[in-house]
This record gives structure tokens, sequence and C-alpha cells, in this order.
DNA sequence: ATAGGGTTAATG
DNA sequence: CATTAACCCTAT
């Protein structure tokens, strides 16, 4: 009679310790502000077993393995050499404005857009730098690549590893082939 | 909005 | 596995 009473305690308990650890876990997303599938998911996880928990608890702690794959979350529109799943080491903000290429705090296919600057962006790149100088990168977004994926960010970005790779001296070896003239420009407008 | 430090996918 | 290039974060 008793010992089933403890039992039962005990059941209870468990079950209530189990509710304890979701809130808490729900908590903890509210600061990495998952989306609220991928929460979702973590949760049954959270629900299955230790071992999922463990792995839930070690990504949140930025320790990876990682996890057993969510559905994909972008569309495949873009597709490329699948993306793997893997934790991130610090909460990003997810960004919903973007819808396919959305970044998951925890977990998350891919970087919104990842595609490889040609030769042609690079010379579009240095003509607007050439005609505003460094820095204008707004206008220059404005003026060369209104309706361009790339971003002022990205234009500043692509400046910077361009001097890194093209300046003079520099021993990196490069990826994309640029004829002399445009490297010699990149030159150019380094030394100022 | 930009500069500059950091992270990480992709490449060799 | 080391480096490069694309992208992210954030103080100013």
């Amino acid at each position: 009679m008793e010992q089933q009473a403890i039992y039962g305690f005990l059941g209870e308990l468990q079950i209530n310790l189990q509710f304890v650890r979701i809130a808490i876990f729900s908590l903890q997303m509210e600061n990495y502000r998952a989306r609220d599938e991928d929460v979702d998911v973590w949760i049954l996880q959270l629900l299955e077993g230790p071992q999922e928990a463990a792995n839930v608890n070690d990504c949140l702690s930025g320790d990876l393995p990682p996890p057993s794959p969510l559905p994909d979350a972008n569309d495949g529109q873009m597709a490329r050499s699948e993306p793997r799943r893997r934790c991130s080491p610090y909460p990003r903000q997810a960004d919903t404005s973007v819808s396919p290429w959305t970044v998951n705090p925890m977990f998350y296919t891919s970087r919104k857009n990842n595609s490889r600057w040609t030769a042609k962006e690079v010379e579009r790149l240095v003509q607007g730098i050439s005609k505003f100088g460094v820095g204008r990168w707004t206008k220059l977004k404005q003026n060369f690549f209104k309706t361009s994926i790339r971003t002022a960010v990205n234009l500043k970005d692509k400046w910077r590893n361009l001097l890194k790779a093209y300046q003079e001296g520099s021993q990196k070896t490069t990826q994309l082939e640029l004829e002399a003239s445009l490297v010699e420009q990149i030159r150019k407008l380094a030394a100022n």
C-alpha cells in the first residue's frame, strides 16, 4: 500500500522534473530566439531520453556533436553541396524576414547566401570604388549593385578581402583569377 | 552606415 | 588539415 504510494509519488516527481527541464529549456531558448518549429523538435528530443537530452545540452553549451538532422529548413532553391547541420557556437539572431535562408540560432543549414563573387562583380566593385571612393558602400550599392544580392556590407567585406588577397606583397594564394589590369587598379586604390 | 573583429563554409 | 572568402556581430 504505502510502497505503491511512494512509487506513485516518484513517478509523478519524474514527470514533474521533465516539466521543469522543459521549462528551463524554453527559457534558454528565449535568449536564442529560435524558431518555434525548431524549439518544438528540441523539446521532443528532450522528452525522448537521456541520450537525446545530452545532445541538446551539448549544443547549448557550444559543444557539438551534430544532432539528428531536422527537416531541411531551406526549400532547395539555390541548392548547393548538401549543407551540414551543426551547432552554432553562439546565439544568432533569427531573421525571419529572409524566409528560406533564415538562420536557426542553434542549428542552421546554410548561411543566407554563400555565393562566390565573379570576376565581373569584382570589376564592378572596383569601378564603383574608383568612382565614389572607399567607404561609400551604401552609395555604391545603390548605384552599382542596385538589384544584386550583394549588400553594402558585402561590398565592404569583399573589398577587405580583395586587399588582403591582391595587395602588393600579399603572399595569399587567390582562388579567383583576375585580369592583371584589374589587380593593378586594386593596388592603385589600395595605395590611397 | 561603416570599420573592424570574429566565425565558418568551401577550397586546395 | 590550413587557408581563403563569405558572411556575421557590434561598437562607434
